[in-house]
RNA sequence: CGGGGCGUAGCGCAGCCUGGUUAGCGCGCCUGCCUUGGGAGCAGGAGGUCGGAGGUUCGAAUCCUCUCGCCCCGACCA
């Protein structure tokens, strides 16, 4: 590849309209282009980044035994509507209508088509496991499309779905998944962990996202630091109340005044009392219905929990007016007792002791209320969002809080969508079963922003060397010295010959542009002929990670290189069992 | 969907509030000279329906209305 005759147009200035690094990056290195909002153009490359991921990703999909197939992007409605997703599915479900009236969509993913597909093509359990996959372009219709590829409305994916003739065989291939995935996230040198989560729309019984850590993802995950419990927030367990101990006395219920006191901060500096002294009822909206959450007031109710709990579709916030509206209270002075909506209580709730609670009454809290004796709940879990102070729910050990970006889901389905479609087999005794199913996505894409995220300077983009687009840059510094050009060439050769992606900087540009753009697209290792090559023989081959540089002779230095790149390929390529 | 902001040369911006002749600046681009180890210098040059439509006015990038596009924040703690 000779720099002049690629499409790399780099940019001094940082894009006004790009906020996260990836984003700007990607702009700036002449990555990507924006076409419209959330979908882009990738540049050449841009799109070798993306082929390098797209490649590990094939690699090791196919050790794992999956195949490799294309669906189309066009989807018909008649699918989405047996499945049932064609009125579960959001907005983001783009719908259209063809000239024949047809009404179709373009697939945000793809169980509808590949259940479609296997249910009439395969009929015995002597056909299974069949685990079928696809890399392809996914269109989303976000709400709020943002930071470049790491979530635009128009993304490169890779999806794939098992097919198994029994619960335990789907969890040999969901294991076979896991594997895959931890081998094809090392192979991109990526720092990642893979994380308890909660299933979403997709449903399912169980599922682990895989999260690239850096500091500017958008989603929390909890890690324990002494065992390998790792999850989501949404997800996170939180240990039950350690219970026994001395039983407190019960007292006896008292109404305070607490005159325009709403927010428990207000509530409990006011009643000389701390946070865990209070239960907090938080009022959320549920598939229609309000439902009153109670958490001690330092806690979060975690949204998720509360769907998960009650097996409802959509959780929100009810807003002020709403909760009015029902309860007949204003939110600052609300309680379970006597609430006429259905409560229900996190777990640490029901551990708790003569707490403060609202009194149902405009400026008003109930002190030493008891739950049992002063009001019953519907229901108690964990409904609360995990914090750096507890300790893990599996060990005991001290948790950490940190973030990363979600760049891989697998999810075991079980049977939603065979038995909903009726996609079945025949069993080894001659009876109709629905497949078990589990579907494994990756943003392939995100990935190449994930990298970004996680792997930039003040520079630009330090690319791990397995999703560089290029592996090696060579900077010949003086057009005019027929021994640098000259060298230049040959090493470039050489390089080739080694079966390294290499790029000549073979523009007529001083020696300061080329290295800003070298740093810039972050090529991993980049090559200098210059004066000391005039003068002493010497090239100079520095490490763009950490700047680690060496001087060579010319004779030799395509081997080294090569030699160096390949140790370090390889000693990426660790995998196996997790 | 709600709130905020921005659309002026390929990119980044100024000008707009307070209307007034040829609409500026930096980067990039083209030509020439010069320069060659961290985004050089000099000289010359090309490039604009000021997002679009309508209106006010003698006169609109500037004021008004509508419209399109884009960006950011929010859609969580009582």
């Amino acid at each position: 590849m000779r720099y002049s005759k690629v499409l790399i147009p780099t940019l001094k200035e940082n894009p006004s309209d790009a906020e996260v690094v990836s984003h700007r990056l990607l702009l700036r290195a002449g990555f990507i282009r924006k076409l419209t909002s959330g979908v882009y153009n990738y540049l050449p490359l841009g799109l070798a980044a993306i082929r390098k991921v797209e490649r590990i990703v094939r690699e090791e999909m196919n050790r794992a035994g999956a195949q490799e197939l294309l669906m189309p992007m066009v989807q018909p409605a008649d699918l989405w509507k047996e499945s049932g997703r064609w009125e579960q599915y959001g907005p983001e479900l783009l719908r259209f209508t063809d000239r024949h009236e047809h009404e179709s969509c373009l697939g945000p993913t793809h169980e509808e088509v590949i259940t479609d597909l296997v249910r009439r093509e395969v009929h015995s359990y002597r056909d299974l496991p069949l685990n079928l996959y696809q890399i392809q372009t996914k269109f989303r219709d976000e709400i709020r499309p943002r930071f470049g590829l790491m979530r635009g409305r128009e993304f490169v994916m890779k999806d794939a779905y098992s097919f198994d003739a029994s619960d335990q065989d789907a969890d040999v291939s969901y294991q076979a998944m896991r594997d895959a995935y931890h081998r094809i996230f090392s192979r991109c040198g990526l720092s990642f962990r893979a994380v308890e989560a909660d299933t979403g729309s997709i449903g399912g019984s169980f599922s682990h996202e895989f999260m690239v850590l850096a500091a500017t993802g958008e989603d929390t995950l909890v890690i324990c630091q002494a065992c390998s419990y790792a999850a989501n927030m949404e997800k996170a367990r939180v240990r039950p109340p350690a219970g026994g101990g001395d039983e407190p006395v019960l007292l006896a219920l008292e109404r305070v005044e607490t005159p325009g006191k709403r927010k428990v901060e207000a509530v409990t500096e006011f009643l000389g009392i701390s946070p865990q002294q209070l239960v907090k009822t938080m009022v959320y909206l549920v598939d229609g219905r309000l439902v009153a959450v109670l958490v001690r007031g330092d806690h979060e109710v975690q949204p998720v929990k509360l769907k998960n709990l009650l097996g409802a579709v959509e959780v929100e916030l009810a807003d002020d007016d709403r909760v009015f509206a029902v309860t007949g209270v204003p939110t600052g002075y609300l309680g379970p007792q006597g609430l006429a909506i259905e409560v229900v209580a996190d777990q640490e709730v029901m551990a708790m002791r003569n707490f403060v609670i609202g009194a149902n009454e405009k400026n008003f809290h109930l002190k030493n209320a008891n739950v049992g004796r002063d009001f019953s709940v519907a229901q108690s879990a964990d409904l609360r969002q995990v914090t750096e102070q507890d300790r893990c729910a599996v060990c005991g050990g001290q948790l950490e809080l940190t973030r990363g970006i979600e760049v891989g889901h697998i999810f075991k389905l079980g049977d939603k969508y065979s038995r909903a479609m009726q996609a079945t087999f025949q069993d080894s005794e001659g009876v109709e079963q629905p497949f078990v199913m589990g579907c494994y996505g990756i943003g392939v894409s995100r990935v190449v922003a994930a990298a970004i995220e996680q792997n930039h300077d003040e520079h630009g983009i330090i690319f791990p060397l397995p999703i560089a687009p290029v592996q090696v840059v060579i900077l010949p510094l003086g057009a005019k010295e027929a021994a640098i050009t000259t060298a230049a060439e040959t090493l470039y050769e050489e390089l080739g010959r080694q079966g390294i992606e290499v790029m000549l900087d073979d523009r007529d540009e001083r020696p300061g542009v080329k290295f800003k753009d070298a740093d810039l697209i972050g090529v991993p290792y980049r090559v200098t002929i210059g004066k000391r090559f005039v003068q002493e023989g010497l090239i100079e081959c520095r490490r763009r990670r950490d700047g680690q540089t060496e001087t060579l002779p010319m004779t030799g230095a395509a081997e080294h290189l090569a030699g160096l790149i390949r140790a370090e390929l390889a000693a990426l390529a660790v995998p196996g069992r997790v």
